[in-house]
RNA sequence: CGCGGGAUGGAGCAGUCUGGAAGCUCGUCGGGCUCAUAACCCGAAGGUCGUAGGUUCAAAUCCUACUCCCGCAACCA
């Protein structure tokens, strides 16, 4: 019988930087779902990989003094070895660099064109280099980067654009037809209210700005610009062809059955990819899911909040497997999941190391104390088998309908319980008091078959998410692995087997303030990088052009003293400020409500930018700026004269 | 009135569609057991299920209003 192909991939990783335990937890749920179907019998393809062009690392690598290609072969390369660490199986690991995704995009970049598809024309706004992309002017957070908040500069640039809108209504259609193509569905509103039901903007697919991308071979000023370059991924790597040669592998597994990706770029997969494939006039994937992220202390991990946490730096505290079932189990369907050190060692304590770990070995002690390590099943059965046996026969039935909803925390939690009905068994059965008697011989032998056996069967289903610990486990019974069907029946580890003398730990009880200590000794190092002479963080910004002193006095600073302030309505940032300043009131919209309330500004003396030209802000009129200091959190302070000064004195 | 999600014992969550004795994991306390990694098993305490109304024999669940959080979108002078 034929098997059923099944084609999964991930996001591919940005070669800028490290990834961090957020970001390594898409390949390891990537990874437990690929190893279950392969279980099941499903003929898997899984491919991840990096996307490696972009100005933003042609400048990384002009700092480092490098080439662009090493600077990503560099990046790239330690990307994998976190994914090798981690165990993951991927078919194969697919580089934007490669030259055969390369060509790739310049004929798909071509036949869009040649079709119509892709047209000239030009894109003018504000541009962040570390973010890659265009703002309007009105996008702006004051005057910088929405996203980073660094500077924009302006920029006009001659670019290709893909026509969206084209495809718009087709796209509705397919969403509406395909309830289970965006999951978690409660994403699918969003897309639709926010960006397909308004209309679609056509979308900037080239670049000339920078030179470190794919050319543009009919246009040499032009490179392709991410999205179309990074989404490709999925289908060059399979041998997909413009012309229609498609290789073998893009005819048995196109069109992929999952694409799994953050839940932060669901619009890229689930508006522009689409479009994509539609004008390529291929089919459409099956399912895209947004997958809810991994926070630390509740908020995103971030280098510039210190929150950041590394697999290898996990891994090298608690190993790879408890690293994968932590975030695995740990992670909600929807809602994103909490790491913090705290809760990695409660969890390994009390699930792998107290309920796991001490189950294989106090279940392989009592065979080697009472039988000398020899299992035999002498069917003295007893009314408490029963619910042990039902339940290991029933495990794989509902791991598989949990697995099916990508519902992977649930899945191990179904086989978590029947280790613990294994753990309740043996206080049922009392194997240290039948040992006392001489008649209940067999009936110990029994009682330890059914655990050994139960053991197994829990060991064969957890092979998908912690691969290690499942052939640890089969080692020390020394069992062998099973396919799913076999599962179905109870008492196929063959009876007279000899399990291991000395069972080594699977896993150690952790002293948590050891553990805290181990995490501080690693911090250290970081630590003195980061912070050099005082306690106060180093805030580096980009610098400006250099300004004539012309230009500084085109501005007009001034004192200026809040006599009323509200909130604006329906904003979320936004102040209303009344400013005196001398003679004359003028009335400033601020975006500093998170930091300051409407009651505090009133009476304080702030510097004001005065002859700003007035504009409206959420529909309010704003006639100057309220100057302020940011730190690298984004935190505000407004800037008030150190020394008592009247409303109105100029500030020069 | 931009769209959507959420508020459940100390912590983290399920239950809400399809009303019918408030549940799970961790933590705390008490007990049991000794094969095992101070582990395992049993039990207890602890919740006005965000607030206020309504429907109903019966509401965490359905309806209405409100408060607070969180995404996405807009604004951020």
């Amino acid at each position: 019988m034929e098997k059923k192909p099944y084609y999964l991939t991930t996001a591919i990783a940005y070669t800028s930087g490290k990834p961090h335990i957020g970001n390594t937890y898409e390949i390891v749920l990537a990874d437990s779902i690929v190893r279950f179907k392969r279980y099941q019998g499903f003929d898997v393809r899984f491919q991840t990989g990096t996307d490696e062009h972009g100005q933003k690392i042609e400048l990384k690598a002009q700092e480092a003094g490098i080439t662009p290609q090493e600077y990503v072969d560099g990046i790239a390369g330690q990307i994998k070895d976190i994914w090798d660490l981690m165990n993951t199986s991927y078919d194969r690991f697919i580089r934007t660099t490669d030259k055969d995704h390369e060509k790739q995009i310049q004929k798909i970049f071509k036949k869009l064109y040649e079709q119509g598809d892709i047209y000239k024309g030009h894109y003018e706004g504000m541009y962040c280099t570390p973010c890659e992309s265009f703002f309007t002017t009105s996008q702006l957070v004051d005057g910088k980067c929405p996203d980073c908040g660094r500077d924009c500069q302006p920029a006009k640039e001659e670019a290709y654009f893909l026509k969206l809108s084209k495809y718009n209504e087709r796209l509705i259609q397919h969403i509406k037809e395909n309830p289970e193509f965006i999951q978690p569905e409660s994403r699918k509103n969003e897309m639709m209210n926010n960006f397909l039901l308004p209309g679609l903007q056509d979308l900037c697919v080239s670049r000339t700005s920078f030179k470190w991308g794919i050319p543009v071979d009919f246009d040499e000023k032009h490179v392709v610009y991410v999205w179309l370059d990074a989404l490709s991924n999925y289908i060059t790597g399979l041998g997909f062809d413009a012309d229609g040669n498609h290789g073998e592998l893009y005819n048995k597994y196109w069109p992929a059955d999952l694409h799994l990706i953050g839940k932060d770029i669901l619009r890229f997969h689930t508006i522009y990819w689409p479009i994509m494939l539609m004008a390529l006039d291929i089919p459409l994937p099956k399912q895209v899911f947004g997958h809810p992220w991994l926070l630390m202390n509740g908020s995103k991990m971030s280098k510039s909040v210190g929150n950041i946490m590394y697999a290898d730096d996990l891994v090298s505290i608690f190993g790879v497997d408890a690293v994968r079932f932590f975030v695995l189990h740990e992670m909600p369907f929807e809602s994103d999941g909490t790491i913090t050190w705290d809760l990695v060692v409660e969890r390994v304590n009390s699930e792998l190391a107290n309920t796991l770990g001490n189950l294989v070995n106090r279940t392989v002690s009592m065979s080697n104390k009472y039988f000398n390590g020899v299992v035999h099943n002498r069917n003295v059965k007893e009314a408490v088998d029963e619910e042990l046996i039902s339940l290991a026969l029933d495990t794989w039935k509902k791991a598989v309908a949990k697995m099916d909803e990508l519902r992977i925390a649930d899945a191990i939690s179904e086989i978590f319980t029947l280790f613990k009905r294994c753990n309740k068994y043996i206080d049922e059965t009392m194997p240290w008091a039948l040992a006392k008697e001489e008649d209940k011989k067999e009936r110990l032998e029994t009682v330890l078959y059914n655990l050994t056996e139960s053991i197994c069967i829990g060991a064969n289903l957890l092979e998908s998410f912690m691969p290690e610990t499942a052939e640890k486990i089969l080692k020390q019974l020394n069992a062998s692995k099973r396919t799913l069907e076999e599962l179905n029946s109870f008492g196929v580890y063959e009876s007279g087997t000899k399990v291991t003398e000395a069972p080594e730990i699977l896993f150690a009880r952790l002293d948590m303030k050891e553990v805290l200590e181990k995490v501080e000794a690693m911090k250290e190092p970081v630590m003195e990088e980061a912070a050099p002479a005082s306690d106060e963080p180093v805030i580096e910004i980009e610098a400006k052009d250099e300004i004539q002193y012309d230009d500084f006095m085109k501005m007009q600073f001034q004192v200026g003293e809040i006599i009323a302030c509200e909130e604006v309505p329906k904003s979320k940032k936004l102040l209303c400020s009344q400013v005196r300043i001398g003679s004359q009131v003028k009335q400033i919209v601020s975006g500093i409500k998170q930091h300051y309330s409407a009651e505090e500004m009133v009476g304080k003396k702030v510097m004001v930018l005065v002859n700003l030209k007035p504009a409206k802000l959420a529909g309010v009129l704003s006639e100057g700026m309220l100057l302020c200091a940011e730190d690298a959190d984004g935190n505000l302070a407004l800037m008030v004269p150190e020394k008592k000064m009247p409303a109105g004195a100029e500030i020069c």
